[in-house]
DNA sequence: ACTAGTCTGTACCGATTGGTACAAAATATG
DNA sequence: CATATTTTGTACCAATCGGTACAGACTAGT
């Protein structure tokens, strides 16, 4: 049933890259078809939809790395504070230590949100909510487990805003740390 | 010498909402000369230099709003405290409750960070520089004082993108009440 | 009312946008 | 080798892009 030459797999992540450096709506065809080395030909055969359909695939891709390097580690890690660190070693190589920017948040900000919107949202629906279920079984109240969460991925997200902004990945590191020894300090509701 | 008709000064604000919900790159002249009223003999009389000049003028309004709204009454409050509570609800007020984006922060994401470097740069530096020197008064080490600044700052923007994501100003409710209190414990370095 | 300066609507420009059509080339399977 | 399928380059499309030119309509000071 014919093998692929494993191509359409291998264009997401340079397609990923893409997105990050220039956003949904600064992604032209003409860039994608640069960096990529496809024509126009290869890029609709693969993704019939444009631009949408590729933005849906990356996002995906996304997904998928996330649930397998940050999700499940946190679920299936007997010891919770052993997933949390594993996560934040995970975070820091995703992000090239805040070199790299986050494309779904890039996405929620601007009113490309609207266009993938239930992507965008279950996102960080699943990362808050592993998290806040792993910071529970290490010790934290269900409401702070909670709050927790939601101050740790703001807190990356944020993160990666200001180390952009100020051009210097050291804002990233010190924010990483900061945000892991808050996730160490379990506390009752 | 000619009274302007108070036009320039009246039209940035809908210019930076418009610049908030599209980005720089998906802000087009049409949606610009829709949403002001305004035709582009107009726009380009006012901004002879195109959207790069709109955004410049924007920045600069943010820039001005915060000098006066948030960095002055940090500075000058005696009771620093005070001016720290003054700021988050500026903050509030500024962004509606987290459900305006933050301008420089979405122009901070994407390759526009480069025509805009330095004020990108600078609203971020003035923000953290005066916050830390804020805190350190009411008690803050200096180092923890620069710490605690940048993660506010970073929790801020962090916020944003999670509540807009979540289209849920709770989100952004919660981070302020737990960024605030952060603020109000002092720690020494 | 006259005039100088400010403002604005319209028509227009070349370039680029996202997207399609399709024949040729490459590849896989029999 | 033959054939069916997948992949690709090229040419093309209407629409829109950001921007310019400029004549005419305003407005303000005299």
């Amino acid at each position: 049933m014919v093998r692929k030459l494993a191509e359409r797999g291998d264009v997401i992540p340079v397609l990923a890259e893409i997105f990050r450096e220039h956003g949904f709506a600064g992604t032209s065809l003409s860039v994608i078809t640069d960096r990529t080395g496809l024509g126009k030909g290869s890029l609709y055969h693969f993704f019939p939809n444009g631009k949408e359909e590729m933005a849906k695939a990356i996002l995906d891709d996304v997904a998928g790395w996330f649930e397998a390097n940050v999700f499940a580690p946190l679920r299936e890690s007997e010891d919770p504070a052993a997933g949390i660190d594993h996560m934040f070693k995970a975070v820091v190589l995703f992000f090239q230590s805040g070199r790299r920017v986050c494309l779904v948040g890039s996405f929620a900000l601007d009113d490309t949100r609207d266009r993938f919107a239930s992507e965008v949202q279950s996102y960080f629906a699943a990362w808050t909510g592993v998290l806040a279920a792993t910071l529970k079984r290490s010790g934290f109240g269900a409401k702070a487990a909670r709050e927790t969460a939601e101050d740790v991925v703001a807190g990356i997200q944020g993160a990666l805003v200001l180390a952009r902004a100020q051009d210097d990945p050291a804002v990233f590191a010190r924010a990483m740390k900061r945000l892991q020894q808050r996730a160490r300090v379990a506390y009752a509701d």
